[in-house]
DNA sequence: CCCGCATATGAGAACCGTTGTCGAACGAGG
DNA sequence: CCTCGTTCGACAACGGTTCTCATATGCGGG
């Protein structure tokens, strides 16, 4: 049986007024900040619980550190900014249907997509960020 | 100056042999079994090398485990499946296009992505893998 | 309203993939 | 060959995540 306890409810909390995506230890610092101190290990299973529940959508950075955030009911993707981070949300409803439809041909069911375009926007581009060919900031 | 050294022509090796994903972990192992030994750290640093020069595709599983394998020159997405890990190559030009154009509109430039397809493959299903509303397997 | 007990918590350790360190080995141009 | 900058590799360190286990606490039944 799933109890609702303090600590829940205050992770779940937590995503009601943060936009975007958000480590477990960046939920814990907040919650501590907060006054309203919740064990680092309960973060983590309070987390993995609302995603479980499809209450909390997740991701992966390239550095192996899972992101979470409150599921809007729309669907969108990132696009960040390689050089300060800045994040733009972008809705394409012509990918998602590609990526359905291409994964039904192949007979895949239940099917997801994670989708995060990088560039380097107008900003850091203006303020002389100079960048390879692989998008590597020396 | 880069060099061609035993322990790096034997990881390229490794992925000749090879379909699909594979850890530098695993290839670490194949490597030692093949009494070709080659530390730790030195395959680690070669995958990623081969990873940067477009040599190797990576991608990162759910757990945060790294996984490489010989790309193909053509830009392609993965089309994955949740349960058994067996992988499609999809391309997807309207995709691309879509990312590119974009980034551009909001103003970002040296343009990338990261895309990836899960589901659950038709054999799987079959097999009575009864598989939760998010892709959870028990 | 209270009890019993299964479930949740939390501090810390363990875990595991990955990255850093540094002296030794080695490849390539001279 | 020789020299020198690159690479190797054993090992330690790191960071995010998960596990452990004693304690605390919702919650349904009495």
């Amino acid at each position: 049986m799933v109890r609702t306890t303090r600590q829940r409810t205050a992770v779940a909390a937590i995503f009601d007024d943060l936009e975007g995506f958000h480590s477990a230890q960046e939920v814990h610092a907040r919650l501590r900040a907060a006054g309203d101190s919740v064990g680092l290990s309960t973060v983590y299973r309070a987390v993995q619980a609302l995603a479980e529940d499809g209450e909390l959508d997740s991701i992966r950075t390239d550095a192996g550190e899972a992101l979470y955030r409150r599921c809007s009911t729309r669907h969108h993707h990132h696009l960040v900014c390689r050089s300060c981070g800045r994040t733009v949300e972008v809705a394409g409803p012509a990918v998602e249907r590609w990526a359905d439809r291409t994964a039904e041909e192949h007979g895949f069911a239940d099917v997801s997509h994670t989708l995060e375009i990088f560039g380097t926007c107008a900003e850091c581009r203006a303020a002389g960020a100079t960048v390879g060919p692989d998008g590597i900031v020396p």
